[in-house]
RNA sequence: GCCCAGAUGGUGGAAUUGGUAGACACGAGGGACUUAAAAUCCCUUGACCAUUGCGGUCGUACGGGUUCGAGUCCCGUUCCGGGCACCA
């Protein structure tokens, strides 16, 4: 007997890994090439727990499959180290971020190696190391060099915008920019230098702007969007408040429309796709000019509901908007000031919950261009500024917040929808006949009518009369805004930018990367001081093209750099570039490289980061694509999202203002408490009663009412976090089963996209699986029990049973089905004590990607060259599953009576025939009358009697 | 409110995509081996009825429908999870 000692095979396997350099990958013209890639980890201070690796495991197995079928594949594992968690996390331990950073960094890589991943670590990245962030600067340099052109719908070099304003103005430009700017080439020459500088910002594609932003005073930095939940921020829950600040921006909005049809080319998920719609959220409509009465004022509105012109009652204005100062009338001003003084005051999170109608007149009124009527101007804060042109005209019929104010300041409605009751709630819906478009009596503008026809006919026909007739244009918007790219935050890339005379100007491209400095004090500040002001080596020199050290200021002409650090997100947005040529010091990646390389075709992650990082990296790689740097226009072909490992909690009860701790089944019969324990000290929801009490010292003395003498615990499903007390940490899954045993029972747990909760119970199936594949091997002597025995057909049949089953569950990540199979077949192999070399060998092969490291020992063992990671993927062959016969169940009136064995090739008028010849079948016939009969070939007959 | 995904034993989950529901595993119960424990092996395990043998009825959140046949397709309802949300 040869005991299956994991211990000894995966330490033995890990080091000839590394010595051999199994798992590194170069760059080879002769193969198809494979990209796996994960998202990359912030090594928070917690280190990793079990439902971490559970995506690098699936993936690892999909990167070994594919090696095995021949191709060269790339798998990569770095660092995600810039950012506010990695910050935080420094903060509130006291430690500078760098320290932190790198001493989690190794506690993650010590904690990965014991999993046996076949990264190759050679391509590791880190997105703080200098010769990583040099290619974020150079990438921000270029998207601060480039305009998006609207007409060939990609990023431009800001040169040729320059050109054109020089000779014609902005005329021929349909450039994305933050607003529609109109000038001469006469006026763009005379603008000075700020004035130019100001400008062009208005189409940079990373620039500088004054916009609202999400500020976070306890954070001391500014959030994205995507940072921002329920109005609060994402890391820590502090409130959040909206700013108008200078900040750097990337417009990635000017990108939405391709963001969104990218989505059909790629093979992503239905739910993360949607996700990502919402969040881009286009929508077509029309924009309509509309005049002030009595003023030469006018003002635009976006409405997606152009039909419902006829049923405007009056207009709203955000409270934020430009318009409102001049609409306001003199009667007004005093209520219109009180009114937005009252906006002001509230937070973001008072406006998302409390939804209560306010508003105020303006004293202006607009006038219906359709119609001729006259309405009034509202201002209301549920008119968002940042949306459209922040102002609309409201149809309190068929809009159900128009409703609500109308109701609330008694305004007219008007219902334009044939049978539609608005006695009571407003009708949004876009289906049915319009009416009162104009209504009977009323004129309108060049006897436009829109009666008769349907709702969408209608919004068709109204886009079609108001650009025809010069009243406004179509108008597509999108609810994804421009990117906030600046933190006042000191962990992160700083940026390669200088002022002069408050000009902001790149530093030049050799001189790149502007590193972060050393400084003493890095914490954030309330008033959004950025740490950076505190480094002492903080200044650019022109002349001799470094940064100086900050106290030359006085003495030479040196010009500041910009304080602010680059968000999270900078970093992760194009590390797979990275990855395929970490080293090279001349590009973010060599021309070559990239070819090969492409993009990812498999990407493993979580769902989280659907309206983060995979919006960022879309874009981000959009633009790079533009440049001709990505050779595919979207970063990640497939895309799997891993389920979240969520935690088993355990509880005892204690009976109230006692030690007393009572049994889950008897707990109802006192009044008690549930109380978190530790998991590590419950097995089978069994209490070890002696370590609860070594557990804490208030629990020395408890006491315990039991049932069948054992303590049950109840349990619950909740996050995996240190206070619930249901942490299950790898390593000491590692170091009790073998890490072959916690690959496989991660993927055993159930399909990889489903959230499911951790259960360390069910491990030792997955562990006895492997020992007693193991002892296939093996004779009670120790010694290689396989040879060059023939394989009997029942081998071949097991065998081509699971290369089929496995060959295609890999392919669809069914995994836990994979190893069902695993453990069926060697079941069947060992009732068969199959011997047989050939048979062996393909099952070792099969097992690779699952199991490396016991696979490495028994490739060894069989006496076969090389690594098992370069074993051939064994072909399925049908032949050996052909059987001559099957049973199959004989269904009367679709229930199934009894089972029979019919020839595989019979026909169905064969197998209706042989059925009722069958004398199982005589009692149900008996005295009825058959109605129909049914076969399907190796699938099922059925009679239908009567 | 709108959109997306889901609901199968005590538990995690299978089901060749419309063809014998509950594979595989855990847990539980019983047994073998053992001085004992661990380890290992064997049997039972959806519910109910029958059990001397055969067996029978119900059953995939709920209510309908299509079909010879529905966990799977269609319509409606409930519940849980996720996304968006004064986006005009």
């Amino acid at each position: 007997m040869r005991e299956y000692d994991f211990r000894k095979i995966e330490e033995k396997w890990r080091a000839q890994w590394v010595a051999n350099k199994t798992y590194h990958v170069v760059e080879d013209e002769t193969k198809k090439k494979f990209y796996v890639l994960n998202m990359f980890p912030y090594p928070s201070g917690a280190g990793l727990h079990v439902g971490h690796p559970l995506g690098y495991i699936a993936s690892d197995i999909y990167a070994r499959f594919k090696r095995q079928q021949g191709y060269n594949v790339l798998n990569p594992m770095g660092y995600d180290s810039y950012g506010l968690p990695a910050e935080q996390y420094a903060i509130q331990t006291g430690q500078h971020p760098e320290k932190t950073t790198f001493q989690n960094i190794d506690r993650y890589r010590e904690q990965l190696d014991k999993i046996g991943f076949c990264f190759d670590w050679d391509r590791e990245v880190r997105t703080c190391a200098p010769g990583y962030y040099h290619w974020t600067q150079w990438a921000f340099q270029k998207m601060f060099n480039s305009y998006f052109d609207n007409t060939l719908g990609k990023a431009q070099p800001i040169e040729q915008l320059i050109a054109n304003f020089e000779a014609k103005g902005t005329e021929g430009i349909d450039a994305a920019g933050s607003e529609e700017l109109r000038f001469t080439a006469e006026e763009w020459k005379a603008m000075s230098e700020q004035e130019k500088s100001q400008t062009l910002m208005n189409y940079r594609i990373a620039f500088l702007g004054e916009t609202m932003v999400n500020w976070c005073p306890k954070l001391g930095t500014v959030l994205a969007n995507d940072e921002v939940i329920d109005g609060v921020s994402e890391r820590g829950g502090y409130p959040v408040e909206q700013k108008k600040m200078r900040q750097w921006c990337l417009r990635v909005s000017a990108y939405a429309q391709r963001l969104l049809d990218g989505l059909q080319t790629i093979d992503w998920s239905d739910s993360i796709k949607e996700t990502q719609k919402n969040w881009i959220g286009r929508s077509e409509g029309a924009e309509v000019q509309i005049k002030v009465a009595d003023s030469d004022i006018d003002f635009t509105i976006f409405t997606t509901r152009a039909d419902t012109m006829f049923g405007v009652t009056f207009f709203v204005l955000a409270p934020e908007s430009e318009l409102v100062a001049q609409l306001t009338t003199a009667e007004q001003k005093e209520e219109v000031d009180k009114y937005l003084t009252y906006v002001k005051s509230r937070t973001e999170r008072e406006r998302q919950i409390d939804r209560t109608v306010t508003g105020v007149f303006s004293g202006s009124y607009g006038i219906n261009p359709i119609t001729g009527e006259k309405c009034p101007i509202y201002i209301a804060e549920y008119v968002l500024s940042g949306y459209g042109t922040g102002a609309i005209m409201a149809v309190p019929a068929h809009d159900s917040r128009d409703y609500a104010f109308a109701r609330h300041f008694n305004l007219p409605i008007i219902p334009l929808v044939e049978g539609a009751d608005v006695s009571e709630e407003s009708y949004d819906a876009k289906e049915g006949i319009v009416m009162n478009s104009p209504m009977e009596g009323k004129s309108s503008l060049n006897g436009f009518s829109l009666n008769g026809l349907t709702i969408k006919e209608a919004i068709e026909a109204t886009k079609k009369f108001v650009s025809e007739n010069g009243l406004g244009r179509v108008k597509v918007n999108f609810r994804l805004r421009d990117a906030i790219f600046s933190r006042q935050r000191y962990w992160g890339e700083p940026f390669p930018v200088y002022y002069k005379q408050g000009i902001p100007c790149m530093i030049p491209e050799e001189c790149l990367p502007v590193e972060l400095p050393q400084v003493e004090n890095f914490l954030p500040t309330e008033s959004g001081e950025p740490p950076l002001g505190n480094a002492q080596m903080w200044a650019w020199d022109e002349a001799n093209r470094k940064i100086v050290d900050k106290a030359l200021i006085d003495e030479k002409t040196v010009f500041p750099i910009e304080l602010f650090t680059m968000p999270g997100f900078a970093g992760s947005s194009a590390y797979y570039l990275r990855y395929m040529d970490p080293n090279n010091a001349e590009a973010l990646v060599g021309e070559k490289v990239s070819e090969y390389w492409q993009n990812v075709d498999l990407y493993v992650g979580g769902s989280e980061h659907a309206t983060g990082h995979l919006i960022y990296s879309r874009f981000w790689n959009k633009f790079l694509f533009d440049l001709g740097v990505s050779k595919k226009e979207e970063p990640f072909q497939k895309l799997i999202n891993q389920g979240m490992i969520q935690g088993r909690s355990n509880f005892v009860y204690r009976i109230k203002d006692t030690n007393t701790f009572v049994s889950l089944g008897l707990k109802d019969q006192y009044d008690t408490t549930p109380i978190h324990v530790d998991v590590n000290i419950v097995k089978n929801d069994v209490l070890d009663v002696e370590a609860f009490k070594a557990w804490r010292p208030e629990y020395e003395t408890a006491e315990f009412i039991l049932e069948d003498d054992k303590y049950i615990c109840g349990w619950a499903v909740e996050k995996m976090s240190k206070s619930m007390f249901n942490v299950v940490n790898p390593d000491m899954i590692v170091e009790r089963y073998g890490a072959d045993t916690l690959r496989l029972y991660e993927m055993f747990l159930g399909p990889v996209e489903q959230s499911k909760p951790w259960d360390t119970n069910g491990i030792d199936g997955c562990h006895r699986f492997l020992k007693k594949l193991w002892q296939l091997f093996w004779d009670k002597d120790g010694n290689l029990q396989v040879d060059a025995t023939e394989p009997t057909a029942d081998n071949m049949k097991s065998l081509h049973k699971l290369i089929k089953k496995v060959s295609a569950d890999i392919e669809e990540f069914s995994y836990n089905t994979s190893i069902s199979a695993f453990m069926v077949a060697t079941n069947e192999l060992t009732a068969q004590k199959c011997r047989s070399r050939e048979v062996m060998t393909q099952i070792v092969a099969l097992l690779a990607p699952f199991a490396p490291h016991v696979a490495e020992e028994l490739w060894e063992a069989l006496g076969q060259e090389g690594s098992v990671c370069d074993a051939q993927w064994p072909e399925f062959d049908e032949k050996y599953l052909v059987e001559s016969s099957v049973q199959l169940g004989v269904q009367f009136n679709g229930k199934v009576r009894f089972s029979m064995l019919f020839p595989a090739d019979a026909t169905p008028e064969q197998m209706v025939e042989m059925a009722l010849a069958a004398p199982e079948a005589q009692k149900h016939i008996e005295g009825k009358q058959i109605v129909k009969t049914i076969a399907v070939p190796k699938r099922i007959v059925n009679i239908v009697v009567k």
